[in-house]
DNA sequence: ATCTTATATCGCAAATATACGATTAAGCAT
DNA sequence: ATGCTTAATCGTATATTTGCGATATAAGAT
């Protein structure tokens, strides 16, 4: 079982779900807040920052990348990082599109 | 060797993470916005609108609850489920308050 | 050329998630 | 009581994620 379902749902709730997806693990949660608070690109900082090993940093910066939420490039023998606020931006008003504007429309919950 | 390291990071980081986590799935997402829409409680008509099996709809509404993003009653013999907004607007603050705010401080990106 | 530093990748073990069919439970009608 | 409908749970197979150590790669320094 366990057969992949996923392509049978539309584009738009594949791409919100994979975006959520990039967000649901506290370390890239908190790599995402310090890529947000310095701004400039910062690389093996990261992994002093967090309670991981630096491989296992790596894997999760390769997949917030993978997802579009930030960019790398390599500077000499280290990489940097930074956040790329477009994805936040489409990803943020998709959210608001889904749930923000009907919620405005009947607020009153049934249970 | 995967012991959990969830519990080393703040009690945001790990809020933050499950409520994406709980959004994770196209499945659970077209579930949110069915309920979104109708805003009255629904049951078995997701079964209907989603590729899936009822034990597996039944799952993933179970994952929406435990994650605080809906609410279920008992209404005789169906199961009656809606949004929880509340649970929406205190994680969608924490999302601005993480990314939005610290944006608008340095929009400059580096790479 | 060799060493050091920084980062990515590989290989593996363990944990979680996904999906389904079968079964259970609970309410309603007959 | 019996059957019908609806939904939750169990058991199980498979897929994916998480995490680490070890290894590879690549740039800069000696």
């Amino acid at each position: 079982m366990a057969t992949n379902k996923k392509e049978e749902f539309s584009q738009k709730e594949q791409d919100l779900a994979a975006f959520a997806k990039a967000m649901a693990h506290p370390a890239r949660i908190a790599i995402l807040k310090v890529l947000a608070q310095r701004n400039e690109c910062i690389c093996g900082e990261i992994v002093e920052l967090l309670p991981l090993a630096q491989s296992t940093v790596s894997q999760h910066l390769k997949e917030l990348k993978n997802a579009g939420l930030i960019s790398g490039t390599i500077d000499g023998p280290r990489s940097c990082y930074c956040i790329n606020w477009k994805a936040f931006e489409k990803f943020m008003s998709e959210f608001s599109f889904l749930f923000n504007k009907l919620k405005t429309q009947n607020e009153k919950a049934c249970c």
